[in-house]
DNA sequence: CATCTTGTTACGTT
DNA sequence: AAACGTAACAAGAT
């Protein structure tokens, strides 16, 4: 599930922790989220230490402790949620940290998630090498520009979905930025007009803005009027055209759902009916 | 029982 | 060498 401001929203949970010392930890053993992690090692460190700070880079997670880097990747089910001082970890509770008021815990039922650990000084490699978040500042229009022209086969839906270059983005941001752009989700990346990149990158900012605002600060819904309430729904319709039935494909192997009328298979660049009264931004 | 899933990653092909 | 397409990973929901 989580995408940009679901992240966001996890990291968030732990802030109760931040200052307080890790009394002792609970693993369980022998599961695929800590592949290539010392075990041994990750309690040690963990245990005595104290958490000082967390960060978010696109779906990434890293968690700074005074002995020690806790990386953690929430995969498609993963979960970061805080319980009492003397919970007992359940088959999917990866990852408990015992603080003296509480306990941080890592859950992940489908295990596609992952952690990592560091005992580097400074930020771990791993870290500084991920592209920063799609929202950053850091990404420009001229940077997502360039990273489509090295992907120019790839349908937009598929090429959003590149945490490479859109570092946040996941399946339901992108079909929310592609049907307020009003662009096709299998267009090819390298066939897009300058117009429809625009209206791309404008939307994409607006999204992540509103993702972060809404489900980012306390996990609720975004507002009546998103693509969100409607995508995931058998019957979905389109928002702005409660007549029309939303398409669903999968596209690069990902479900995705889109209007027929708002987002036609070819650009038709001349007429946009209710364009600039439908959608906000 | 069959099919679906809001995410990567490995691997073979172009 | 890159870019691309697809299977695989695992387990719960429908």
């Amino acid at each position: 599930m989580p995408e940009l401001a679901e992240v966001e929203y996890y990291r968030k949970t732990w802030d109760c922790g931040l200052g307080a010392t890790i009394l002792r930890t609970a693993i369980r053993h022998r599961k695929r989220v800590f592949r290539g992690v010392d075990r041994r090692q990750l309690q040690d460190r963990l245990t005595g230490s104290v958490l000082l700070s967390s960060r978010v880079k696109g779906k990434q997670l890293l968690f700074e402790f005074s002995e020690c880097w806790l990386g953690i990747h929430l995969g498609m089910t993963g979960k970061l949620r805080v319980e009492e001082p003397s919970f007992r970890p359940g088959p999917h509770d990866h990852l408990v940290l015992y603080q003296p008021e509480r306990s941080l815990i890592f859950s992940d039922p489908r295990l596609f998630g992952r952690i990592r650990f560091s005992q580097d000084a400074s930020e771990p490699d791993w870290w500084t090498a991920l592209p920063p978040s799609v929202h950053s500042g850091e990404i420009t229009r001229r940077l997502m520009e360039r990273f489509l022209a090295r992907h120019p086969k790839l349908s937009i839906k598929t090429a959003l979905l590149l945490q490479s270059g859109f570092a946040g983005i996941g399946n339901w941001m992108a079909d929310e930025i592609l049907w307020r752009a009003r662009v096709n989700p299998k267009r090819a990346s390298g066939s897009l007009s300058p117009d429809e990149l625009g209206a791309i990158w404008k939307q994409l900012r607006w999204v992540c803005q509103g993702a972060m605002k809404h489900i980012g600060r306390d996990f609720s819904d975004p507002p009546k009027g998103w693509l969100f309430h409607e995508r995931w729904r058998n019957d979905g319709h389109c928002p702005v055209h409660p007549q029309s039935r939303l398409e669903r494909q999968k596209i690069g192997g990902r479900t995705t759902a889109w209007c027929s009328r708002c987002q036609p298979p070819k650009s038709n660049s001349s007429v946009r009916p209710g364009a600039s009264s439908a959608r906000p931004g």
